[in-house]
DNA sequence: GTCTACTTGCAAATGATTTGCAATAAGGGG
DNA sequence: CCCCTTATTGCAAATCATTTGCAAGTAGAC
């Protein structure tokens, strides 16, 4: 499947990427890829941090050196709040998400345009290494009832 | 031309929509306009306050409305500052952005993917008024050379 | 010109995220 | 297993964008 499936790593694989970036292997780490490994949907720092028992900012230190290390992947619904998702080995993640307007219920979206489009627009204007950010907004099928 | 033209409504047209909102048309609310109706990417309110004499409260307070109106557009560069674009008199403004990940200057963008995608993916989760937020980020020609 | 509701300025509050710093713990070497 | 150096944590304070309470100011109707 694609990107929106968990990834199935253990612990000690984590740990072991970890370890190849010779950071230390720390409880709130540790924790924290637990927690994420087992939602399927992004999070927020806050939300992880609910779960677990260190300080926020320590979430937040955190994320930050597992995203540079390419080992979670930070997402922007635009509502000023970060959210975050587990990378799978070799996986870069890139997925959208399609959520509702009005409960916030999140669907991954594997599907994207052609990368035909993108080319073009980076060639169109002389810039490189190109990507884009995409995310849908609706009212899912509970919401549209009420 | 496409959404990123400049809209080319004079103060008096502008006004004019304030007024039909049974909004009462003041100093600050006017020059926001003003300021807006002159640039071609979007600003941020700080932009838009330094070159105003008013406060920035107003100015948020001022957008806010105007967003409200649909006098303008506010968009999402996803570094936690909103971007704010004047609107045409019936322009939903749907259009995205090229932003140098290195200088940030901005490239409009007219072009988009097929409406084809997002409907199949309404339908596929059976969302309701879907609707999309997309930007791209890359290098500038000046920022490659360096 | 008067009157009233809508607006503004100013300061304080919010909420997410970051940072300084002293206390603490991870992992290599002995 | 102990020690030592250095990365990491907890806590509190600082940032930053944006919002909000409130008293003073003003646009627009009469
Ligand atoms: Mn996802
Ligand atoms: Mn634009
Ligand atoms: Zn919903
Ligand atoms: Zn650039």
């Amino acid at each position: 499947m694609a990107a929106h499936t968990h990834p199935r790593q253990n612990l000690t694989e984590l740990t072991a990427r970890l370890r190849q970036h010779a950071q230390r292997i720390t409880g709130p780490r540790q924790l924290i890829l637990e927690v994420l490994r087992r939602e399927e949907h992004p999070l927020t720092a806050r939300q992880i941090h609910e779960q677990l028992d260190c300080d926020l900012a320590t979430v937040y230190r955190s994320l930050r050196l597992l995203e540079e290390m390419a080992m979670v992947k930070r997402f922007d619904f635009g509502d000023g709040t970060a959210r975050f998702e587990l990378l799978g080995q070799n996986d870069d993640g890139h997925h959208h998400h399609l959520v509702c307007r009005e409960c916030s219920t999140v669907v991954e979206i594997g599907e994207c345009f052609s990368g035909n489009l993108e080319q073009r627009i980076a060639n169109q204007h002389g810039f490189a290494s190109v990507s884009h950010r995409l995310e849908f907004f609706g009212l899912c099928p509970d919401c549209q009832a009420a």
